[in-house]
RNA sequence: GGAGGCAUGGCUCAGUUGGUUAGAGCACACGGUUCACAUCCGUGAGGUCGUUGGUUCGAGUCCAACUGUCUCCACCA
């Protein structure tokens, strides 16, 4: 047998990747005689690596992969990069200003896209080995791109179908504009953040008297487009005004007060200024009493051409000169310390500001009615369920979808307009004339939100629009991985987009997990510098301890914390795993066979017993999403039963002359531990492989077949049997210890036991794991002369000599205390048992258990006292 | 303002439909040069499961309220 390092070492990953890949083992292709099991990988951003979050989402879909292929599915992981407009135009940006000085204007559109083509060779290419440095079994002759060809055909089929049907529309809206990437955002790119500000209370004159209306506000220099003023109706103290007049200070422009539901009562002064090209909610009130809209600031962030003096001031400045301009002229009525949440963009931080724009929005109430009840009526379950609150909380209040961008980085939008009549024609083809007057056509400027693509990706990257054979059999897909931070940019609009293309949803479970975080629980982020490079983890302790690190325990849905001591503790599991192989592959000799024995002894039986359930646990939880369960099964069997006892229990006959014996030991533990590689390769693939190749004749691990649950190899009684003895081992090893016995030293006991035939054939076992070299039955205590310490269970009573090493006092103590632990048993389980309503209403298994455990801790309790009594 | 999560030994977390003496890893104490592994082996100490009440024969688990904490949504000037 080859030769295996004494210390794990990961060296071999990349090695055993490439085995894969020439294999094609990763490929999948539509096989009617298979059902297939399909995933679409979250694509990565072009923007940058890979970090903890994708490391983790990949190693889940990973291992459910790797499952059901191994189940004999036709499992496709369809992998993928995603372009992300406004991020990655944000960073080509900042490059190009770096590099060569110059701004996107500068260097134009077609000189633009050039080098984000450019950008995307490179990093598209280092995420798809940073993907590979994890293991990742996914498909990569389907790898797609969202500005694929076929992918942007997609976008444009889409873009065009809504348009028909009435649900894409352009209007002049208020949208979000951020002034530093000078492009529209939709809602959800919007992050709030709260900020120490001012309520500024402002007077405004009333017009032909001598009075005044007071206005709160947290942004003074809107007040250049106020049109209107408005109160409540139902306001007692401030009716009376609606109707009245008022002067804009400054721009000295006269301007109604209205009445209206928006403003509240109570708040602030009653009366509430309205400027409807600067806030969504003025908006709302401007449309309803139509009010002039008035843009004061442009988009650009500086204030324009309708703020009179105050033009190209940016808003703050703006802002401060309004102040004490409005304060010279006595109108300011006081300034009160506020603080409130602004909108920022969430790529690049600036303060978002609300204006009126012509853009392109998708009209959301139909497509959200159908893509709630797909999930009402469980078509697609959410793992764990309560993130369904979340979607429905998103969906039922949704608001038109604003799909364009003033960017240059994406799919331009497939409308035309016509410079010399005012058509516009919306078309998946290019249009170069007007149909109707024959002028030249421009195409749109703009593109689209980068989400529009990704909402697509489910069959986009399966041919979609053309009805290929790809798409009809592997949608709709069976599961979707991703962190619950995406629900409403992608994994609800994947939902009505799919049921709107494809007539069905695009996945029947959305698991969702939460953050990575550092040892301390913070998010990771750039800004604190507390960042965990996945990489760099990989290099130093393998893509396996990292992937089980990140698995390993972790409920569905919850956060969790990355720290160096669990990725140590897991690379130690994986070592663990390593040595135990390799000390199983270094005793098989040239010639031993090593097929399954049909002949077991107790040992075997108790292993494949535990082994069994173990497959059934682990398969169940995986097929629940409870992957950290079924990580944690595994590793708590490999090494606590396999490693712990079984390799023990097997050492005396694996060393054994008798070539039989040998044989049988070797082939047993061959056995269990090819089982054990499998249920672990999911988890773990690198180094399963690489042990399973030492052995295996060139076969591959990751396509064999998942062990099944054979209820041929359960066998309850000598589970039960060597679960006692385990016990008595540790019992004894307490014992030894507590006594200060040196460890090594070999001594005889004697035994008075119920059963003698199995302590017997025990008597192997107590050699090898608790230091027995042999027992003497007696049928009482006084048959023996030496003073001996006891380990008393049930079934059997140990009397081990001690010498004079034995320390008197402390073996009452230790006799006492354990008295006292089987009294307190017996009083718990008598009390249980007088409880008639227990008794009566309780399942009957349970009550003899309870009586079983009763008649134990008597029986037990009389052999201590009996003990203690020898002392005496 | 609305919604949700979490609260279990020193730390990080498991705990499936309510049912033996609540588990693990790390840290800790003691003992180990037995030919797989010191990235190891053995043994041990350490928890009134946030508080209060309720349902039940039985609650870490279900219900209610409260406290602390985190997150998401909305954004009222």
């Amino acid at each position: 047998m080859e030769e295996m390092d004494k210390v794990y070492n990961p060296a071999f990953e990349k090695r055993i990747y490439e085995k894969w890949m020439r294999g094609k083992c990763f490929e999948a292709h539509v096989n009617p005689e298979k059902e297939p099991f399909t995933i679409m990988m979250p694509p990565p951003n072009i923007t940058g690596q890979l970090h903890m979050g994708h490391a983790m989402d990949e190693t889940m879909q990973d291992i459910l992969t790797r499952f059901k292929r191994m189940n004999g599915y036709e499992a496709l992981w369809l992998p993928g990069t995603d372009h992300a407009s406004i991020a990655t135009e944000v960073k080509i940006i900042e490059k190009i200003k770096k590099e060569e000085g110059l701004t996107k204007e500068e260097i134009g559109r077609d000189e633009f896209l050039k080098r984000a083509w450019a950008w995307k060779e490179q990093y598209d290419g280092r995420i798809v080995e940073q993907l590979k440095g994890l293991g990742v079994s996914c498909d990569w002759s389907k790898k797609a791109f969202t500005m694929d060809d076929n992918l942007s055909a997609a976008v444009k089929e889409a873009f065009v179908r809504y348009y028909n049907k009435g649900l894409i529309y352009r209007g002049s809206r208020i949208i979000n504009w951020c002034p530093e990437c000078k492009t529209a955002l939709s809602d959800a790119e919007v992050e709030y953040e709260e900020q120490q500000s001012n309520l500024w209370y402002l007077r405004y004159p009333i017009v032909g008297e001598n009075d005044a209306i007071v206005v709160a506000t947290t942004r003074p220099e809107t007040m250049l487009g106020d049109t209107a003023v408005a109160v409540n109706p139902k306001d007692e103290k401030m009716a009376k005004y609606i109707g009245k007049i008022v002067m804009l200070p400054l721009m000295n422009r006269e301007i109604p007060v209205v009445g209206d539901d928006y403003c509240e009562i109570g708040f602030g002064t009653g009366a509430v200024k309205i400027t409807p090209a600067h806030d969504p909610n003025d908006f709302e009130v401007g449309l309803r009493h139509n009010l002039p809209i008035i843009q004061v600031i442009g988009e650009d962030g500086l204030m324009n051409d309708n703020a009179g003096t105050y033009q190209g001031l940016d808003r703050l400045t703006a802002r401060k000169r309004i102040v004490e301009d409005l304060n010279a002229l006595g109108l300011v009525e006081k300034i009160q310390p506020y603080a409130h949440n602004v909108g920022t963009c969430y790529r690049c931080g600036e303060t978002v500001e609300s204006l009126v724009s012509k853009q392109w929005f998708v009209k959301m109430k139909p497509l959200a009615e159908p893509a709630i009840k797909a999930v009402k009526s469980k078509k697609t379950e959410f793992i764990p369920s309560r993130f369904e609150k979340i979607y429905f909380n998103w969906m039922e209040n949704i608001k038109d979808w604003c799909i364009s961008r003033q960017l240059w980085w994406g799919h331009r939008i497939p409308a035309y307009y016509c410079d010399d009549c005012d058509e516009m024609v919306v078309s998946k083809t290019d249009v170069l004339t007007c149909p109707k007057c024959g002028g030249k056509m421009r195409q749109d400027e703009d593109v689209l939100d980068t989400w529009f693509s990704s909402a697509l990706w489910p069959f986009s990257t399966l041919g979609y629009p053309k009805k290929t054979k790809n798409l009809a059999y592997f949608y709709p897909t069976s599961a979707l991985v991703t962190g619950y931070d995406i629900i409403f940019f992608w994994v609800a609009r994947m939902i009505f987009s799919g049921i709107e293309f494809m007539g069905e949803p695009p996945f029947s479970d959305v698991l969702i997990h939460g953050l990575v975080r550092d040892a301390q629980g913070r998010k990771m982020s750039k800004s604190l510098g507390n960042g965990i490079d996945p990489l760099e983890i990989i290099d130093n302790y393998g893509a396996d301890a990292l992937r089980f690190a990140l698995i390993n325990g972790v409920a569905p849905g919850s956060d969790t914390r990355f720290s160096k001591e669990k990725i140590e503790s897991c690379r130690n599991f994986i070592n663990k795993l390593w040595n135990a192989s390799r000390f199983v592959i270094m005793n098989i000799k040239e010639d031993d066979d090593l097929s399954m024995p049909s002949r077991f002894n107790g040992a075997d039986k108790w292993i494949l017993t535990k082994l069994n359930d173990v497959i059934k646990e682990v398969t169940v939880n995986l097929n629940k999403y409870e992957l950290g369960v079924a990580a944690a099964t595994l590793y708590d069997f490999t090494w606590s039963e396999f490693c712990d006892w079984y390799i023990e229990m097997s050492k005396n006959a694996l060393y054994s002359d008798n070539k039989k014996e040998h044989e049988h030991a070797v082939a047993m533990l061959v056995c269990v531990l090819t089982e054990i590689l499998k249920l672990l390769h999911p988890f773990i693939p690198f180094i399963t492989e690489e042990i399973y190749s030492k052995y295996s004749n060139g076969r591959i691990l990751m396509v064999e077949d998942w062990p099944v649950f054979n209820k041929k190899y359960v066998f309850r009684k000598e589970e039960a049997n060597f679960e006692g003895l385990k016990d008595i081992v540790v019992a004894i090893r307490n014992v030894r210890n507590e006594m200060n016995v040196v460890p090594s030293k070999r001594v005889s006991a004697y035994s008075i036991a119920k059963d003698e035939k199995f302590i017997e054939s025990a008597v192997p076992y107590l050699n090898k794991l608790a230091g027995i070299s042999d027992v003497k039955f007696v049928k009482s205590k006084e048959e023996i002369k030496e003073k001996t310490t006891a380990v008393v269970t049930h079934d059997a009573e140990f009397l081990i000599p001690l010498g004079e090493l034995i320390d008197e006092q402390k073996e009452i103590e230790r006799i006492k205390a354990e008295i006292a632990e089987t009294e307190a048993i017996i009083k718990k389980t008598e009390g249980l048992l007088a409880n008639t309503a227990f008794v009566s209403k309780a399942p009957q298994k349970l009550v003899d258990n309870e009586r079983d455990k009763l008649a134990k801790a008597q029986d037990k309790l009389a052999k201590l006292k009996d003990k203690l009594n020898a002392f005496a």
